[in-house]
DNA sequence: CACATGATCGCCT
DNA sequence: GGCGATCATGTGG
């Protein structure tokens, strides 16, 4: 049925056809991803997250983050050092993709940050599709992974070695990013209220309630 | 728009 | 056994 479709799905929705390399953009850095979490979620605002599958391209601008700390953040799956199975990829080298299955139904994708052993990540919100692309297709985490079929399949993938899912550089400007919370963990004690959600405050793809796409 | 609820299941205690 | 880094739908203002 069309749940179970979404689920395992790994199929990019064909509206999101879009092909980073006749545009001439330029691939993220190894060195970037190992740069402080926090600036890198801000930084990524803009880029293009890109995967190709049967030799077609298919591609989204981000345009919604959010920083997961790791062992000193209640909100992160790796809070207080936690290691398993499901959570490793987050101990990988910066560049790598963490994925992880919620709510028996959505998955959620993550660009792992900092070198080796530190457990850190940038959660990927919401996206907007090349112009062929409804503007709410990839609103909100589990949207946007199965528009794009990024499923747990692709946990632990290097986004500089495998050649088939990459992050593109494409940025907006500073002023036009908005700060919130995160959304979605009200459980975390003080840290549901720290500042690590950025989102491009001209975009209709933004997920999350109205009153935290305003402040800055 | 705000808020409430059900769906659905792998992960961790 | 309980509970999510969610989403769609339904209600009421």
């Amino acid at each position: 049925m069309a749940i179970q479709k979404i689920r395992k799905n790994s199929v990019p929705d064909p509206r999101l056809r879009f092909d980073p390399q006749s545009l001439g953009l330029k691939q993220f850095s190894r060195e970037f991803f190992l740069l402080d979490t926090t600036h890198i979620a801000r930084a990524i605002i803009g880029a293009w997250f890109c995967r190709r599958r049967d030799n077609q391209w298919y591609g989204a601008r981000i345009v919604e983050t959010e920083a997961y700390l790791g062992s000193t953040d209640a909100a992160a799956h790796s809070f207080r050092g936690r290691r398993t199975p499901r959570v490793e990829p987050m101990y990988m080298e910066g560049g790598h993709l963490y994925v992880f299955f919620v709510y028996g139904m959505h998955c959620c994708a993550n660009m792992v940050t900092k070198p080796a052993g530190i457990a850190e990540a940038v959660l990927l919100r919401a996206a907007e599709g090349p112009e062929t692309a409804p503007v709410k297709l990839l609103s909100g985490p589990g949207k946007l992974c199965a528009a794009l079929g990024i499923n747990v399949a692709h946990s632990g993938l290097d986004l500089l070695a495998d050649a088939d899912v990459r992050l593109f550089q494409s940025r907006v400007e500073d002023a036009k990013i908005g700060i919130s919370k995160r959304i979605g963990v009200d459980y975390a004690g003080d840290a549901a209220a720290w500042p690590l959600r950025f989102f491009d405050m001209d975009s209709d793809a933004v997920s999350g309630p109205l009153k935290l796409r305003t402040p800055k």
